[in-house]
DNA sequence: TATGAATGAGATTTCATTCAT
DNA sequence: AATGAATGAAATCTCATTCAT
């Protein structure tokens, strides 16, 4: 699961990144074609990864020119940082409002009702997530955005198990491990032709997570 | 977490993949040759990830030249699959090992020693595993290999919660949860800085994997 | 060293150059916008050069937009023409100010005098002139202008070497060289870290062709 | 005049120029081709000026590919400083040759022989001069090369203005007027349409440089 | 068995100029 | 009179793969 964005996160509106080449200020046509390039480049992101993503499927497909491109972004990567920041500002949205689960049914329930947001989040943003995976693993400065984000989900996981102190358990690496499933569950169960129903999702991983988190 | 390599299970010495371009007998020099091109393909897809990996890299490593390496692999997605199935082997090894841990502590245990020797291998493997996901993600047929290593893992683990038959909980799901959660978590602390400690990792997982599995 | 302008010689006022797009009367705010931009464009110039010289770098020094710029000249090239023309100007009439310096001590310090004149204009002018013959090179149409102006100059001082009828001198190769030293020993000395002191330039430049003409 | 290539002053037999994209030993026919391209850039720098020349027109000069120049150079700049370089060398070479001509008709003989054979140089290397002057003045790194080469001859000729002490002549100032009026003289001479005749050039020039000098 | 020179399709990027407002 | 968004041709550069030796 990428990683924050805090760099956008207040961004001025009318500049939905931080990277653009000239911060200028956008007319209304302006906005249009830029908006038309996220979109294009978010569904070739998503149809080809980032690396196979070229500059001239985005253009055709957002009906403009590789002038206009440079226009607006300074190269592919800021476009796809662009994508980013969007979908990692509404991640960290989403983590802050993780709720302090405890150990009873409710608490189980709490957790599957977030549950069931993030794997909507996760469902519209996956696709970029999935092109974020692949850069970060290349080594993009891109892919280095979003550790924030993540690491306050972690940061909440780990005070459950911290306050649990089961010996043998090291609070953080536990946590990270509650993180790294959830995210990696929803990767798989969206992505892969696995034979689960997603539908169960959030149900599976609130319980799973719930139990693992207020073992006995 | 790819998998199989079933390819290369029982191929004679001598020829340690199936696609090469000439499926010829390798003399001892041709065996090394070979074996250095494979070695400096894993070190740079591990260092720069599939595609940005440039065949001039690893033929420069390898100490050798453009002209060898297209002697002894079709492609770079050939060298590429050639890694991927040496690790798959090895992991597939791995997964049939695992022992079937009882709800106990000697479950725990058993679970422990086992994670042990699987972070072990993923050490060594993983940055081909990382380079794995990239391929995957853009949709490479390499990519496709490694599902089924991974389905015998959670086949194994699947049978465990379809046991405990916990209310709400699909068996499938919790238990690709669960593998996504040992890959991904050894990912993220061998990979990234971690503020956790990795040689808690085994620990950490057995019980956490124990307790979901064996939920009250 | 570029020449000429008679373009602009007798212009009408409120149109500094001949070849604007249309051939309208300007307004006081047109003609300061026009203003405007020549100043631009030639601080540009004198900075980068004529081919590196984007158009955009002159609009925004400008302060108004490439819209503006086609309002007022056809393409970069005709801006550069203006004020090369402008440049031309002031070189001609300079040139025809050439006093016919005698042999004695009093030609020399006439000389001299003239060429306090030429250094304060070359200073001015200079980055223009480093501009022009970039284009020249380049077989710019533009770099044909300027030939005359020199002309004029050459002829004068061949006129002295014809007089004193060396043998062996060229009379015309002779004036061609004078010309081409004070020019460029003006380049080398405004533009180069030349470890000497540019004030001495027209009294040393004043003997040494002084002493070349009227050689004994 | 461009100045220097120290740089390539030593370089092995086999690289002759510094600056290629990898140190490598080239073979005959890498050789070859490389030659090929040198000479396809002189002459398209030549015919087009720096930056006017595209790879396109040098590559299809030299009958190879796109991919064969960027193996040999590392872009345009870097042929172009090869050039630049081989020229240098030569100038360099010529210049340390210069004679500490005497005040009388055997210093002047002297001279336009040396003269002469700076002539021939300047016939054979004049294209690349001229771009390298355009390059220059667009502030190129290369064009900043070659200072050095002309440093020594003028210092040379700054020693002759120093033995004379004439009143009112700035020693370094004089020598580099006459230094800039032998290589722009030519200059204009061989490229412009001058109406005065070429061959005559050493004659005069050695003339006039020694009257400056020598004055009563 | 090995070499490394050569290729060329394709990717990115730039910028003078035009156009709709 | 002014704007700035849009264009697209042209330029540069990369790299997997082939080929001649």
């Amino acid at each position: 699961m990428p990683r924050d964005a805090a760099t956008s996160a207040g961004a001025p509106a009318g500049s939905p990144h931080a990277g653009a080449a000239p911060a200028r200020e956008l007319r209304a046509r302006g906005q249009r074609t830029q908006r038309r390039l996220l979109d294009a480049g978010a569904d070739v992101f998503a149809r080809r990864g980032y690396h196979a993503a070229r500059v001239d499927d985005i253009v055709k497909l957002a009906k403009t020119s590789h002038g206009t491109f440079y226009l607006y972004f300074e190269n592919k990567e800021d476009l796809f940082a662009a994508l980013a920041a969007e979908v990692g500002d509404r991640m960290t949205e989403l983590f802050d409002a993780l709720p302090a689960f405890g150990p009873g049914p409710d608490g189980c329930a709490e957790l599957e009702g977030w549950l069931t947001r993030f794997g909507e989040l996760y469902r519209s943003a996956g696709p970029i997530l999935r092109a974020w995976t692949e850069a970060e693993i290349a080594g993009d400065s891109v892919g280095r955005l979003g550790a924030d984000a993540m690491r306050r989900f972690t940061a909440v996981i780990g005070e459950r198990f911290r306050a649990a102190a089961t010996p043998g358990v090291d609070p953080a690496l536990a946590a990270l491990a509650i993180v790294a499933m959830i995210e990696r569950a929803h990767y798989y169960a969206l992505t892969d032709q696995t034979p689960a129903r997603p539908e169960h999702l959030a149900a599976t991983l609130a319980r799973v997570t719930h139990a693992a988190v207020h073992a006995p």
